[in-house]
RNA sequence: AGGCGCUUAGCUCAGCUGGUUAGAGCACCACCUUGACAUGGUGGGGGUCGGAGGUUCGAGUCCUCUAGCGCCUACCA
């Protein structure tokens, strides 16, 4: 083996043969573990699909860590466990990215026409779709490609269309004029959810609007409006006030003159409006706002739609403005307003703007025909289904956010005016009447119509999500009642970011229930996001963003600031780009490989928490593979070409050591099953990193040293055969978050620890034993620990040589103190680098020394022509310092008079503590008189 | 406006149902090329847990108030 570990030279190899050997896939497993899968439970996960065009972020490669450990420790339990992959066919991200493309020859969507320009999407989706598969492939994920899906193959296609033509005969779909949200520059309605307002500055424009029937001169002539959009007044039908507003009151019934329009309007009552909030007299566009289309509702107003769908004036509006852009016509109404003498005043505002989160355009409200679903019915149920325990949240606080979104969801716009997505499954005659079903001929056959009647199908398809909500069945074969869909139906877990709860989780909740019957997953597992060093969210515009892939492989500074600076939307922001890149990543990113950057996602998913992606943390992960990967060396060189009871045929016996790593090992097993159930994988992360590096490497293998150069044959091929099971058995534990390194050093490891099998991916996990959990000889190296430890503060802060063997003498021991001294004599010796112990009796005057206590013994290493007086009081005052304020701590706690109200064992506890530490105290004091007496 | 979350060593974070002297990694200081590993070893320094009050024999851990930060929802023209 290389005294280093490469992740390079081994990944590719290891991706390819677990692929190649279908340990992926579920049957395979099956067949080569001898297994009936009937008799196994079932385990599922879904990928939440990736956009096809796009390419994996950190918070990808966080996400597939963690499914990926799910998926690989259920497969190691011996469950019949699917990861299912695929992709999302993005409509409207897609379809922009294939339109920029096209623009930057000069050519417009509409130029190639529907057909020639989906060819174009479906090329570019098949030469980008191979990104992803391939980053998946790179990380070690254990998806089952044979059952990759596409949310647009025809497979998935057919539950589209299953799931309107269903939705629809039960009622719950319906095509109406509403006002949606319009995207004017992709000329497509957008739900509630794509639209993102943010706070923004602009002004309050104070209008005054003549009273009909009054003179402008007494000054009561008029109502002053305020409004943020001041274009919407041409498509004004009243203008509201409070109905108790007496400074209105006597004017509601009256009309208004629509300036410019030379309209009458009237003046309405609706308490919506608010009399604190500019001059208490709303204008009311109900074509053109949400609050004025319900008000426009309840007084049966007027509707005009003044915009065209790209937002410029349309011929409803006066000559002048008609033709002109939004904003332009905005600039044109207060200048002619103002010109009547009409304006009021203009303050300054803020406001919500609403943009759609695609283009960032503003977006209007827009009187248009689109399908929606009800969605009242099936939200109760996906609100039920969690108040009833059927799905879980993890963390549980998550359940807030799904609750609230659901209690007041809106009605679901459900078509886009797009090309690339599903085609709504709905066809039209000549007079406009609609009709659904499967296909055409299914339409016609059904409504009875002839050939003779001309229909063509709706030109528009539906919403990405809709779609995406049948993710958890659609990839299993529904509607058809497919073996698979039998077998994983509903998944175990889905794992996804907090942003897609309503996009995308109680969406399939709602599809799942109603038509499955069953929530489409036990539980829900919602993970952070991914932010860089500063707590900043990763993004292209902001330039901070992290290829997982340059973690694994490492990137020189140069190739990533380039990487960060090019292809910007905003090309001036590249030199502050380039110079807080440079700030970070002085040496740019060294190379840690996937299993360390795998691990540190999992240390790093605590809870209910964004996580901070910290590239030093890496580098410390890094260190540990190589930690294992050289520990393995150790091992291998001592065993080589010996016996290490692979047979059990030789006669072996353990020692102290060798059962209490074993003992410990147990405890980390059983920690690690608790840990996977609880989604705790930073605790996971620690516990295994702990054992392995702490107790393993730096007790075990030290422990190790000397037991391996005794002369009892049987106590040598004990402790080799412990060291071979105990790294087996860590292997298997680390496998699903370290994949690589575990099966790479496991096939060295295995046959000597009398493992055999292609890979270690198809072991068994390993279960705590609570027969080998073995207290007493727990208790014998923590006591042996201490010693050591004591030895070794004394040399290092006398500082004396590591090699010197020191002399030491043992005050004050019990029996079982000698006991111990006895048969851990060698581990003592070598360990602490001392003679062996010269015991002394509690009264026998001992020569000078540096001191440590260890339980009611006292432990000293004489000074004789080592030692400066100096140092030893420093290190004694410090001690005495820090055992002074202890013990004032432990006092104050016993002599609290309530103390008798503590549990019994709470007192004793306390009272052996004072004890010893007074003990500990006066045996410091004392030491100290000593050698100031020097 | 409503909801959720965060504030613990220089940095990034653990600390479960309240119980011994608050932990880890990184960073820092000193010593060490000891045959698994310098991507290492050994020892060490460093926090009183945002602030105030309360409950309790006992609070980082529960309650109230308060300050700061972040996120999500929401129809104020």
């Amino acid at each position: 083996m290389e005294k280093t570990f490469d992740p390079k030279s081994i990944e590719a190899r290891w991706c390819e043969a677990w692929e190649a050997g279908g340990y992926y896939t579920p049957e395979t497993v099956a067949e080569l573990s001898g297994t009936n899968r009937a008799t196994m439970p079932a385990y599922s996960i879904m990928i939440p699909p990736p956009n096809v065009t796009g390419t994996l972020h950190m918070g990808h490669a966080f996400q597939h860590s963690v499914m990926d450990a799910l998926t690989r420790y259920h497969r190691m339990r011996g469950y019949d466990t699917l990861w299912l992959p695929g992709t999302d066919h993005a409509g409207i991200a897609t379809q922009m990215v294939v339109e920029r493309q096209l623009a930057a020859q000069g050519i417009k969507r509409t130029d190639l026409g529907r057909e020639k320009f989906l060819e174009r999407v479906w090329e570019w989706k098949e030469y980008s779709g191979g990104t992803i598969t391939n980053q998946i492939r790179r990380m070690g994920n254990s998806v089952d490609w044979t059952r990759e899906r596409f949310t647009m193959d025809a497979q998935c296609n057919a539950a589209v269309t299953e799931e309107f033509v269903r939705l629809h005969e039960d009622g719950l779909i319906y095509r109406g004029k509403r006002l949606v949200n319009w995207d004017p520059v992709l000329l497509t309605a957008i739900s509630d959810l794509e639209v993102e307002s943010k706070e923004e500055a602009g002004k309050l424009w104070h209008f005054r609007y003549p009273l009909v029937g009054a003179t402008l001169a007494d000054g009561t002539g008029h109502l002053t409006v305020a409004t943020t959009r001041p274009e919407t007044m041409l498509g004004d039908t009243a203008v509201a006030v409070h109905p108790e507003d007496d400074r209105y009151r006597h004017l509601i019934g009256k009309t208004v003159r629509l300036p410019l329009c030379d309209r009458e309007i009237p003046v309405i009552a609706d308490d919506y409006v608010d009399r604190e909030f500019g001059t208490g007299v709303v204008k009311i566009t109900p074509a053109h706002d949400f609050n004025d289309y319900a008000m426009g509702q309840r007084h049966q107003l007027p509707v005009i739609n003044i915009f065209t769908p790209n937002a410029q004036i349309n011929d409803e509006a006066p000559a002048p403005y008609r033709g002109l852009d939004r904003y332009d016509a905005r600039k044109r109404i207060v200048e002619d307003l103002e010109s009547l003498g009409l304006v009021d005043k203009i303050v300054d505002h803020k406001l919500m703007v609403p943009r759609g989160d695609r283009t960032g355009v503003v977006v209007e409200p827009f009187l248009t025909d689109q399908w929606f679903v009800d969605m009242k019915g099936l939200a109760e149920r996906a609100l039920k289904a969690v108040k009833d325990g059927q799905m879980r949240f993890v963390p549980a606080n998550w359940v807030n956010t799904y609750d609230q979104w659901l209690e007041n969801i809106q009605d679901w716009c459900i078509s886009r005016n797009l090309w690339w997505g599903h085609r709504i499954p709905a066809w039209y005659d000549a007079e406009g009447k609609h009709y659904v079903g499967r296909s055409e001929p299914e339409v016609r056959a059904r409504h009875k119509l002839s050939d003779a009647v001309a229909l063509t199908q709706d030109e528009d398809s539906f919403d990405t999500w809709f779609s995406s909500a049948l993710w958890p069945f659609s990839t299993l074969g529904w509607p058809q009642q497919t073996g698979d869909l039998q077998r994983w139906y509903p998944t175990s877990v889905l794992v996804t970011g907090f942003d897609i709860i309503f996009f995308w989780v109680a969406r399939m909740a709602m599809m799942g229930l109603h038509f499955l019957n069953d929530v489409p997953f036990r539980e829900v597992y919602i993970t952070g996001l991914v932010r860089d060093g500063e707590g900043n969210k990763m993004s292209k515009s902001k330039g901070n963003v992290l290829d997982p892939l340059d973690l694994v492989d490492g990137i020189s500074l140069e190739d990533l600031v380039k990487k960060r600076t090019s292809g910007l939307m905003q090309p001036q922001m590249a030199a502050k780009i380039e110079a807080a890149t440079r700030r970070q990543f002085p040496e740019g990113i060294e190379a840690v490989g996937v299993d360390a950057l795998r691990f540190t996602f999992m240390a790093l998913a605590s809870t209910g928490r964004d996580i901070r992606f910290d590239a030093s943390r890496a580098a410390g992960y890094r260190n540990f593979c190589n930690k294992i990967w050289n520990a393995t060396r150790f091992v291998l060189m001592n065993v080589e070409g010996k016996d290490c009871g692979q047979d059990e045929s030789l006669p072996f016996t353990l020692s102290t050591a060798d059962r209490w790593i074993v003992s410990r090992l147990q405890k980390v097993e059983a920690e690690a099953a608790e840990h996977f159930a609880n989604y705790r994988f930073d605790l996971l992360a620690q516990s295994l990193y702990q054992f392995i590096w702490n107790e393993y490497c730096d007790w075990y293998l030290e422990l190790s040293k000397p037991a391996l150069q005794t002369d009892d044959e049987a106590a040598q091929r004990g402790s080799r055969r412990t060291l071979v099971r105990v790294l087996e058995t860590s292997l298997r534990l680390l496998h699903p978050l370290m994949p690589f390194l575990t099966e790479e050093v496991w096939q060295q490891i295995a046959p000597l620890a009398a493992k055999s099998g292609p890979s270690i991916m198809l072991q068994p996990y390993p279960q705590a034993q609570a027969d080998r959990i073995d207290d007493p000889a727990e208790a014998d190296i923590e006591w042996l620990k201490g010693l050591i430890l004591g030895v070794r503060q004394i040399r290092g802060e006398m500082d004396i040589s590591p090699g010197k063997v020191l002399p030491l003498l043992v005050q004050g021991a019990s029996a079982s103190d000698r006991v111990r001294i006895e048969q851990l004599l060698p581990s003592i010796q070598f360990l602490a680098r001392v003679e062996p112990p010269h015991l002394l009796e509690a009264e026998a005057v001992a020569p000078e020394s540096a001191t440590a206590r260890l339980g009611g013994m006292t432990l000293l290493v004489p000074m004789a022509g080592l030692i400066d007086k100096d140092a030893e009081l420093a290190r004694l005052a410090r001690q005495v310092a820090k055992l002074e304020s202890d013990l004032g701590k432990t006092q104050t706690r016993v002599n609290n008079p309530n103390f008798g109200k503590a549990p019994e064992a709470v007192q004793q506890q306390a009272r052996a503590m004072l004890e010893k530490q007074q003990q500990d105290l006066s045996a410091l004091q004392a030491q100290q008189e000593r050698i100031r007496a020097l």
